[in-house]
DNA sequence: GGATGTGAAGTAGTTCACAGCC
DNA sequence: GGCTGTGAACTACTTCACATCC
């Protein structure tokens, strides 16, 4: 567990390739559960909210892989998808802060999914240290930590980047940052932030400024209005 | 309260300087705090992890607000970057579920902040509907919802779809969608999904193949490696 | 001197349009 | 006929480089 190695895999994906793909996949899951054998990019497309051409340029990058007149199978572009992301590697997340979104976050069935293993969870609270959380007992933050690949900070940002610092001494070398903290780390080490008030100023923004009665968002990655001519007449998506 | 209305303010933002004006308004509010006087671009775009030039392009679309060889007067530009982002408008929002996501976010001093003023709580179930939280009692989501501009949806996938089509009925116009679950509204209502999973599978995705021993992420928003001439030797940011 | 603001250049991503194959 | 895969065009965003002003 927690050993993530570089691997020399198909061309490199761009930024909002990757950040697609994973939406993709949950479509695709979906079809594949209700039995569908057959799915196309314009089906994709409109559940995603992105355009179908986007969709086959997405796919393009993961090999060919598609039916010409016919579509994509839904099973071969799970799998697909879920090697061009890594799901097939292991690897260990340590949470760190253990209060509602900790919590949430480990009681989740839909966070720690492909390929993540939760490996322990860590506190500072003598309240919340020793209690059991999804199967695991809260350790203290200040001992010992265990090998992990990817830690998650889910603590005040005044404790941030002490917790970030002590992570990364630990081996750790991600981190997915709740606070609403910049955080410094070595180079090497990959952070990456989610910010829920930063989400919601996002979408009152384009609420504020929507162009029109059905203008409305437009977003490199879900659009509506006129000006978008295949896209699904409600769905009007926005991921970041 | 929940009067967001359309206002021709200064030339649209670009999607990407939408994000990230956020991340300079609390950079430049911890300069404030801490008593500064004057902050220049470069500054900036090494605590939000951004070159100096991409920080003055941003700025630069909320107007004329430097001083040429003195840079940004931190209190103006906190007080522009406020009025590009509208949070001068107060709108009302509704929180549906009051699991652990949804308390974590109503109790949060980071979430509800810039205008957002929390209207009221829902839940459907019998053991929580009736308790206080945040100040609120949770009331049933089966019966009268309070006007609201927005709508924090924190309910299980499944309940998604139902959820969404409720507030809407209601008169929400933007759903920040907590559940990995696409949901489809009528034109003219914004939708603006985060999805914990997928922000994890961004990152080990980087983790996976990222080129070199300190090569790393290589991020739109974010950078490192020898090609970054400019940035912090030791900021590996990505937002998104 | 020093940092802003911005044309110009460069790069990345999306969309068009259609050839190719089933 | 239908849908994929992709060159070409287009659009969006970033970065360079420097004129401009304090």
């Amino acid at each position: 567990m927690g050993a993530v190695t570089t691997r020399l895999r198909a061309r490199k994906l761009s930024e909002p390739t990757i950040s697609r793909l994973p939406i993709y996949q949950r479509i695709v899951e979906s079809w594949i559960a209700r039995g569908e054998t057959r799915i196309d990019s314009r089906q994709i497309g409109e559940l995603a909210g992105v355009t179908a051409t986007t969709v086959r340029r997405d796919l393009a990058g993961l090999g060919t892989l598609g039916t010409r007149g016919a579509g994509y199978e839904p099973s071969l572009l799970a799998s697909r998808i879920a090697e061009a992301l890594g799901h097939d590697l292991h690897y260990g997340v340590v949470v760190v802060g253990l209060g509602n979104l900790g919590r949430a976050l480990v009681n989740s069935s839909n966070f720690l999914i492909r390929g993540a293993q939760l490996s322990a969870l860590y506190d500072i609270d003598p309240a919340v240290v020793g209690t059991e959380i999804a199967g695991h007992v809260v350790e203290d933050f200040r001992g010992a930590i265990a090998p992990a690949t990817v830690g998650v900070l889910c603590v005040p940002s005044s404790a941030a980047q002490a917790s970030a610092d002590h992570l990364v001494a630990a081996g750790v070398r991600g981190i997915l940052n709740f606070a609403p903290q910049v955080i410094s780390v070595p180079l090497g080490t990959a952070v990456h932030y989610v910010d829920f008030s930063i989400e919601l100023q996002i979408l009152t923004y384009h609420l504020n400024n929507g162009t029109g009665p059905l203008g409305g968002v437009l977003h490199s990655l879900g659009i509506a209005g006129p000006s978008a001519p295949n896209m699904a007449k409600n769905a009007e998506a926005a991921w970041h």
